[in-house]
RNA sequence: GAAGGCGUAGCUCAGUCGGUAGAGCAACGGACUUUUAAUCCGUAGGUCGAGGGUUCGAGCCCCUCCGCCUUCACCA
């Protein structure tokens, strides 16, 4: 007995055979001054037969129609456009006619191993058959990989999440979106470096492995240096050494690089990620304000795909300029007490579902700080409701301690989050630059922490680059995937992370 | 971490009341020079996620486990 695979493979292996058998390599090797699928379409398909455009086109094989002596592929690139032909049908791919009397001898004797998924280059002629199909009429063929493996239905395509993601290289050549969105990301990135380079940033490299995970309150990966012999952590922030950066007087800096958290996954969380931080001297959160408007507006443009964008049911108008609010008028709009008033805080709490007690395994053990109450409440009478985009600014002290609090308003961090449909999307600070306070700040937060996170140790290298002159400085952070899926209109962050984390199989 | 859903051929999916495991595409053999989800004739393909239990009999019912998805919780 046989399995299916087995009968699949020795079948291949059968093809395999016979090409090499024809002194042809299965394989492949360079195959120079093709033209690309999208280009080859844009060719005049109208031409009589003796004046059709040669061509030299490559692809992988994802439809085939045997005729007797004639045989038609379909062939797709990752340039090939989604079109709709004279019919009216949506066609992905471009057709490839080999005719035995087109075809040199060899080609056509190629014909009888050619296979779904393989990868193959083509010699021949661009025109319209009688039914109006743009066509290269081959001459020769040119093997230039074989497929030992089955590939996805050819319309069903690939359904299952987990398939797809355990399949990446295959979810790119059946599912468009994901080629579509991969592009696009691309492109958001390209447009961030360009914008801030144009801006006078420079963009620098940091350290991965960090002695101490410091810049965020997450949970870091650990792992070992051999021969120094000492744990090291994976940074779960770009925010220090950025700042050492700004001490040593590189004025305009920007890092755009992998963070790593060793938390939840979900919808909205993947253990590493993407970061953008920057950081301008002299400047302070306003600036940075219209800096993320520019900059953001840039990747829309970038997409060609106008300013108002779709995100599930709603429709974000990212023309500037963005709506401005303060923290504290937001939260009287939505939760309808002053945030200032501690007593009616705590009153309303219930209203949004928010227990003003501190609850640990059934038992009460506390009250719940105000501003705690006040961040509970923002988070879910406010945020679902901010489409935006919307700047929101001027945050309550308490939820800040390492931002620079306001000239004559020590209440008020000068700190601004940036919401789209409900998702943070950057977040910006005057930064600290008193070394004092932020030393102070440091080992209140050190002290607070619970027993499992007591691998955070205070970074007193970085106080001490602090205690030489940080300049007065803006600073922003912009998640790099949450800021694609927004403009690519994607819910899951799975799908914008080429290769997120899976639980690897078996 | 909790609850719910899903897991059947390479892919996409049916599977009724517990009674011999099904389809389309893909694959294999054959016919066919303008097809395009080609068509026609024929063939093969299964650890029903894994393990245990109930039963004369389990894809289906029960238990445990694994993986994925969704919601919630966590989340500078």
């Amino acid at each position: 007995m046989s399995s299916p695979a087995d009968n699949f493979e020795a079948s291949r292996a059968e093809k395999l055979h016979r090409i090499e058998q024809l002194g042809v390599d299965p394989w492949g090797g360079r195959f120079d001054g093709h033209t690309a699928i999208r280009d080859v379409l844009a060719l005049p398909a109208d031409k009589p037969d003796a004046e059709r455009p040669k061509v030299r086109a490559a692809g992988r094989i994802v439809g085939k129609r045997g005729q007797g002596k004639l045989f038609f592929l379909d062939i797709r690139d990752w340039t090939t456009p989604i079109r709709t032909n004279e019919q009216g049908q949506e066609r992905h791919a471009l057709q490839v006619m080999i005719g035995q009397k087109q075809v040199n001898e060899l080609s056509w004797k190629l014909v009888s191993n050619l296979d779904l998924g393989d990868l193959i280059g083509v010699d021949g002629s661009f025109g319209k058959t009688k039914m109006g199909e743009p066509t290269i009429f081959a001459e020769s063929l040119t093997y230039l990989g074989k497929s030992l493996e089955p590939h996805p239905d050819k319309w069903a395509g690939m359904q299952e999440m987990e398939y797809r993601l355990r399949h990446r290289y295959l979810d790119l050549i059946y599912t468009p979106d994901t080629l579509d969105r991969t592009l696009k990301r691309i492109k958001i990135i390209k447009t961030i470096r360009n914008h801030l380079d144009g801006q006078g940033f420079v963009e620098v490299e940091t350290p991965v492995l960090h002695a101490i995970a410091g810049g965020a309150a997450a949970r870091p990966f650990t792992t070992h240096h051999n021969t120094l012999d000492i744990p090291l952590f994976q940074r779960i922030a770009l925010e220090l050494h950025l700042k050492r950066l700004l001490v040593g007087g590189i004025e305009k800096v920007y890092e755009i690089g992998r963070v790593f958290r060793n938390e939840g996954i979900s919808q909205r969380h993947n253990p590493e990620f993407t970061m953008m931080e920057l950081y301008q001297a002299y400047a302070d959160y306003r600036s940075m304000m219209d800096l993320t408007e520019g900059l953001i507006v840039a990747c829309v443009d970038a997409l060609g795909g106008g300013r108002q964008l779709p995100y599930g049911e709603h429709t974000v108008n990212f023309e500037p300029p963005w709506q401005r609010a303060c923290y504290v008028d937001l939260f009287r709009e939505h939760v309808g007490v002053d945030m200032n008033d501690k007593d009616a805080v705590r009153a309303a709490a219930p209203k949004f579902k928010i227990n003003p007690q501190i609850v640990v395994e059934g038992k009460v053990i506390g009250d719940k700080d105000h501003d705690v109450i006040v961040h509970e409440l923002f988070e879910h009478a406010v945020e679902d409701k901010l489409i935006g985009p919307v700047f929101v600014h001027d945050y309550p002290a308490g939820l800040c301690p390492l931002t620079k609090r306001q000239r004559g308003n020590p209440n008020i961090a000068e700190r601004f989050e940036l919401y789209v449909r409900g998702m943070e999307l950057a977040n910006a600070y005057t930064e600290l630059n008193d070394p004092i306070t932020q030393e102070q700040t440091f080992r209140q937060q050190l002290a607070g922490l619970p027993e499992e996170d007591s691998m955070a140790k205070m970074d007193e290298d970085f106080i001490r680059a602090l205690r030489h002159a940080m300049p007065p400085a803006g600073g922003l952070g912009v998640g790099i995937d949450r800021l694609v899926m927004l403009l690519t209109n994607t819910t899951t962050i799975r799908d914008v992370i080429l290769f997120p984390l899976l639980r690897p199989e078996k």
